[in-house]
DNA sequence: AAAACCGTCAACCGCTTGCTC
DNA sequence: TGAGCAAGCGGTTGACGGTTT
């Protein structure tokens, strides 16, 4: 009966490519109502579309500070070291491109970026046919090595530590930060499932002092920076203390 | 000139997650 | 505790414009 329902909507919903008039209608219709509730944006805005729809087209497009067009070499190179540490996070990504979205960010990936890497790498295998080519070749494939293995002992570092603090700045309460800081140093299995997801809701991050990461990440409303300013603070300190004495450089 | 091919990107789909009751 | 719903997310599709043959 659910999917009768469904696919009644599905085929009562208009669909393709979006109208400037349909745009208009609906940039106003959220200016004035505010966003959320999408099913009820479609049906009282008079749109024949769904209310995803309504929402990626929100979302994508009519937002206001939305950056259009080309990727600037900065947010070119932020993008290929957030993609080389998360993966095909895009949301994350995107969070940390002001004014892109995630939709644009893997687009931009998957039609410029992977070309590109694909193209340098396949440039590079060329280059190795001579014996000293070859040498170097090892040589940067160890260095492949050890940034790979440098990235899972990061994720490994990340997975095994925990916030002791869920907050955003006008919430945190201070004794919560010393209650949990207490229950993580009297034990390192905190009931939080992880804090890397702790952090993409947008919480405040402790790490217990005998790290040298005694540090409070606090942020406004922009919850991924959270997540990936730690990690890019990581990076700046290579963990050195953390990693055994490992180095990238 | 036109058909075939290719690249790009907006939009859609299906799944997951979080919230409310 | 579980059902139902809304929203978020990443993968995929398809329309469209440009290029090649």
């Amino acid at each position: 009966m659910e999917d009768n329902k469904r696919e009644k909507n599905n085929n009562q919903a208009k669909r393709g490519l979006w109208k400037p008039e349909e745009d208009l209608i609906l940039k106003n219709y959220v200016e004035t109502h505010g966003e959320g509730n999408w099913a009820a944006v479609s049906e009282n805005s008079g749109l024949m579309r769904g209310g995803k729809s309504c929402r990626l087209r929100w979302k994508n497009y009519l937002r206001p500070n939305i950056k259009r067009g080309c990727m600037s070499q900065e947010e070119e190179d932020l993008i290929i070291r957030m993609h080389k540490l998360l993966g095909n996070r895009w949301s994350l990504i995107a969070g940390r491109l002001p004014g892109r979205t995630d939709n644009e960010v893997k687009n931009y990936w998957n039609t410029h970026l992977n070309k590109k890497l694909c193209r340098l790498g396949k440039r590079k295998s060329n280059e190795f046919d001579d014996e000293s080519g070859r040498q170097e070749q090892e040589q940067e494939q160890g260095e492949n090595d050890d940034d790979e293995n440098y990235n899972k002992k990061l994720r490994r570092f990340c997975d095994s530590h925990q916030p002791i603090c869920n907050a955003t700045e006008d919430q945190l309460d201070i004794n919560e930060v010393e209650e949990n800081k207490e229950k993580i140093m009297r034990n390192s299995t905190s009931d939080h499932s992880s804090w890397k997801y702790e952090m993409e809701r947008g919480g405040g991050v402790v790490f217990p002092g005998d790290y040298n990461h005694d540090a409070t990440f606090l942020f406004d409303d922009e919850p991924f920076v959270t997540y990936l300013d730690s990690f890019l603070l990581f990076e700046a300190l290579e963990m050195q203390s953390i990693m055994h004495g490992h180095s990238t450089t």
